[in-house]
DNA sequence: AGCACGCCGACT
DNA sequence: GTCGGCGTGCTC
């Protein structure tokens, strides 16, 4: 008697009430290997699951099991790693197995909407017969007549080729005569041109040897470390990165390297595909359903061996990992925003952890939380304080906004930055100008009555966009006609305050009538390829002047770059969160990080605050300073490390709703927290500063914790009122160490 | 997620 | 009397 199999699958239900394993009877005759996706019946309809274990009984009755329909894969979507990681996904942020499951392939497998793209191939059968028929294309004076057909033979007589690059009737011609076959070969989809220039031969600094040594140790080893590689703009990581990566591949060992979206450029890009062509997989956003599923593909059939993507790419099917490198470790793209809200270094250090590879975070301008564990030695500090060649970093020059305005000059372009770009003009030198605001103006106001205009569906003031003469919500992306009488008071005059990317570059084209200037930002970037084409514009020197947002103070390394000017330093300075003074130091460092990354450069930094500490450590490119009167601050009021934050937010579209949800939450808590009294500090309930978005209003609760041992089961509290009170039809989340407070 | 079961209000 | 509101419970 054969024993009966059974498979243990999870069904592809993103509910907590389906959050469990079901067993299925496995027919005979049918294959479902662990991790393939198999079709399932379940309760009345069909559904898809995932196999996760195999096992040869059974508790459930033997009248309420059914069948494996059949088996949807002959490869698995995820390995044994990615299962339990899963699993740790699920424990970590409070999600379900189907969910965490779903990171790990891409999201058009479900359903099997994706094929493969194959492609026609010709090839020759036969040399001898081929060389034969390529000789009947001549006369016996040798004059050609027939000028394709010997065109497709010389080319197939090199070896296959796709037909669509042949004659299709010649091809039909010498196939009908067996001269040649028509095949079909998969190919891969590639999301990037093959870059294939030689590599250059660098020699490492000092201390970049001294990186790479200590990292390649610990890939040798095989046991798990994490680093933490302090390096100035221009010291040379991509090249500790490269060395690494190589490191772990010589030992037939994977890699996982994970940028900031916004630095996926084309150059980025080539500078790994130089190295590591075939061998390199790439994943971001701007990939199409087809190429990320190709990609996917080649990473889990072991045709890449190396990852190189964004926030989602730590899930990748890679196995026998050697390192992951977070690069601009500090970057808050690395953190998920919805459920669930994972961030990805934490995904990387359990896979590290799982695996025994060497986890590298490295960055300019390291997190505080990660510096003091680099202090005290839970991570391995290396540190890269010069740059490559010793090009000197640049000089960073604060204007005061204040002073600027009482002296008369009202814009939003200060007399010195006015004069550097002069400079750089004269002296056929690129400028960037940063500006993490875009559109036209930040408001528009009413200047008789005061009123501000409002989204209608969310609690936010409207931005003007001069280019559509509209005033768009950055919120939920609605888009408005300017009206030019106020709702309010029907004044008819009307006050743009704040300054946009649009507003700098009217600015800057009518202060320099003959520069040629771009900007980059999400408007003039939502086409496709419109990013790459400003790029390469701007690299092939077809303009002087680029302006734009967060997108071009990361990933531009252009050699022609003099000056690097920050409109405001202080658009980070009144957000609110306890990171503001930690995110105005990185961008200024950031962005001034693109200037004379060849001779020494320039940077403006524009200010109304001058006197600030982020400003003036960033000024002197002192990460150190900054770090011990941050870490000084964080210490005196308990924010991260020395305390966390926890923050639920409840959404309902009825605000009665939303409200009593979030104040029954605080009810419970209340009494569950009590024995922490000491260690925490539990705020009201009230409407989220941004009381209303997409038309659903929002309440929150914060809660500040000292961190201390039992921070971890304040957090379990924490979600457990989360798993009480959602069930009620109220959407609420929970973030840990919010990066806004909107 | 779906779908059935089940127990209270206003109608042909 | 019943049609239908959506609260609760189940799916191998």
């Amino acid at each position: 008697m054969e024993k009966q199999a059974y498979v243990q699958v999870i069904v592809d239900i993103a509910h907590s009430n389906v959050d469990k394993i079901f067993d299925y009877r496995l027919p005979p005759g049918l294959t479902a290997g662990v991790g393939c996706r198999v079709k399932i019946p379940f309760g009345r309809t069909e559904t898809e699951g995932i196999v996760l274990s195999h096992k040869t009984e059974t508790e459930i009755a033997e009248d309420r099991l059914k069948d494996v329909i059949r088996c949807l894969d002959d490869r698995p979507v995820v390995n044994r790693e990615q299962i339990l990681l899963a699993q740790y996904v699920c424990a970590r942020y409070r999600t379900t197995m189907a969910f965490a499951l779903r990171l790990m392939f891409p999201a058009k497998i479900r359903g099997g909407r994706i094929h493969k793209k194959k492609i026609r191939m010709a090839r020759v059968t036969d040399a001898a017969l081929a060389a034969q028929a390529r000789a009947g294309c001549f006369t016996k004076e040798g004059v050609v007549r027939a000028k394709n057909r010997l065109h497709t033979l010389d080319r197939l007589l090199e070896g296959p080729c796709p037909t669509a690059l042949l004659d299709a009737a010649s091809v039909r011609a010498l196939a009908q005569k067996d001269i040649l076959e028509v095949y079909f070969e998969t190919s891969y989809r590639r999301p990037y041109e093959e870059l294939c220039a030689p590599e250059k031969d660098i020699t490492p600094t000092d201390e970049q040897v001294h990186a790479i040594r200590a990292i390649s140790a610990a890939i040798d080893a095989g046991k798990n470390r994490t680093f933490l590689l302090h390096g100035v703009t221009s010291s040379g990581k991509t090249e500790v990165y490269i060395a690494c990566v190589k490191r772990a591949l010589s030992l037939g060992k994977t890699a996982i390297v994970l940028v900031p979206e916004i630095s996926i450029t084309p150059q980025a890009l080539g500078e790994f595909a130089r190295h590591f062509g075939e061998e390199i997989a790439v994943f971001h956003s701007g990939l199409s359903d087809g190429e990320r599923f190709d990609e996917w593909r080649r990473v889990r059939d072991k045709k890449a061996r190396i990852v190189l993507g964004a926030r989602s790419a730590v899930f990748s099917p890679l196995e026998n990992i050697g390192v992951i490198i977070l690069d601009e470790e500090q970057a808050e793209t690395y953190k998920a925003e919805n459920h669930p809200a994972y961030h990805a270094a934490e995904i990387a250090n359990m896979r590290c952890k799982m695996t025994g590879a060497a986890l590298v975070l490295a960055s300019a301008t390291p997190l505080i939380e990660d510096y003091v564990k680099a202090e005290l030695g839970i991570y391995h500090l290396l540190e890269m304080p010069h740059r490559v060649g010793n090009i000197p970093l640049p000089d960073i020059r604060v204007v005061d906004m204040k002073k600027e305005y009482m002296r008369g000059n009202r814009g939003p372009i200060s007399g010195l930055l006015h004069e550097e770009i002069k400079k750089m003009l004269a002296n056929g030198e690129q400028s960037l100008i940063f500006l993490n605001r875009r559109g036209y103006a930040s408001s528009l106001v009413c200047p008789s009555c005061g009123h501000v205009r409002m989204c209608t569906h969310c609690d936010v003031p409207l931005k003007y966009h001069k280019n559509e003469n509209r005033l768009l919500c950055h919120y939920c992306g609605r888009s408005f006609p300017l009206e030019e009488t106020c709702p309010e008071c029907g004044g008819k005059l009307l006050k743009f305050a704040g300054t946009g990317t649009e507003k700098i570059e009217e600015q800057i084209r009518s202060l320099f009538p003959g520069a040629r200037v771009l900007r980059m930002d999400f408007d003039t970037t939502r086409r496709k390829n419109a990013h790459a084409e400003i790029y390469e514009a701007f690299r092939d020197h077809k303009a002087d002047i680029l302006i734009g947002t967060q997108m071009i103070s990361r990933g531009l390394d252009f050699s022609n770059v003099g000056l690097a000017a920050i409109i405001s330093a202080d658009s980070l300075l009144y957000a609110g969160d306890y990171r503001q003074e930690e995110r105005t130091f990185a961008m200024i460092e950031q962005v001034g990080g693109r200037a004379g990354r060849v001779r020494k450069g320039t940077v403006v930094v524009q200010t109304f605050n001058p006197e600030n500490y982020a400003v003036r450590f960033a000024a002197a490119h002192d990460y150190k300073g900054f770090y011990r009167q941050e870490v000084a601050f964080r210490k005196a009021s308990c924010k991260p490390p020395f305390g966390r934050f926890f923050r639920m937010v409840f959404t309902h579209a009825d605000e009665a709703r939303a409200q009593k949800a979030c104040a029954q939450a605080r009810i419970m808590l209340e009494p569950l927290l009590q024995p922490y009294a000491s260690d925490i500090l539990l705020f009201a309930a009230k409407p989220a500063p941004v009381a209303r978005l997409e038309g659903k209003a929002r309440y929150h609760i914060l809660l500040k914790v000292r961190t201390s041992r039992t921070t971890a089961q304040i957090r379990d509290h924490v979600w457990d009122v989360w798993d009480a009170v959602r069930k009620k039809g109220v959407l609420v989340s929970v973030d840990t160490d919010p990066y806004n407070m909107n």
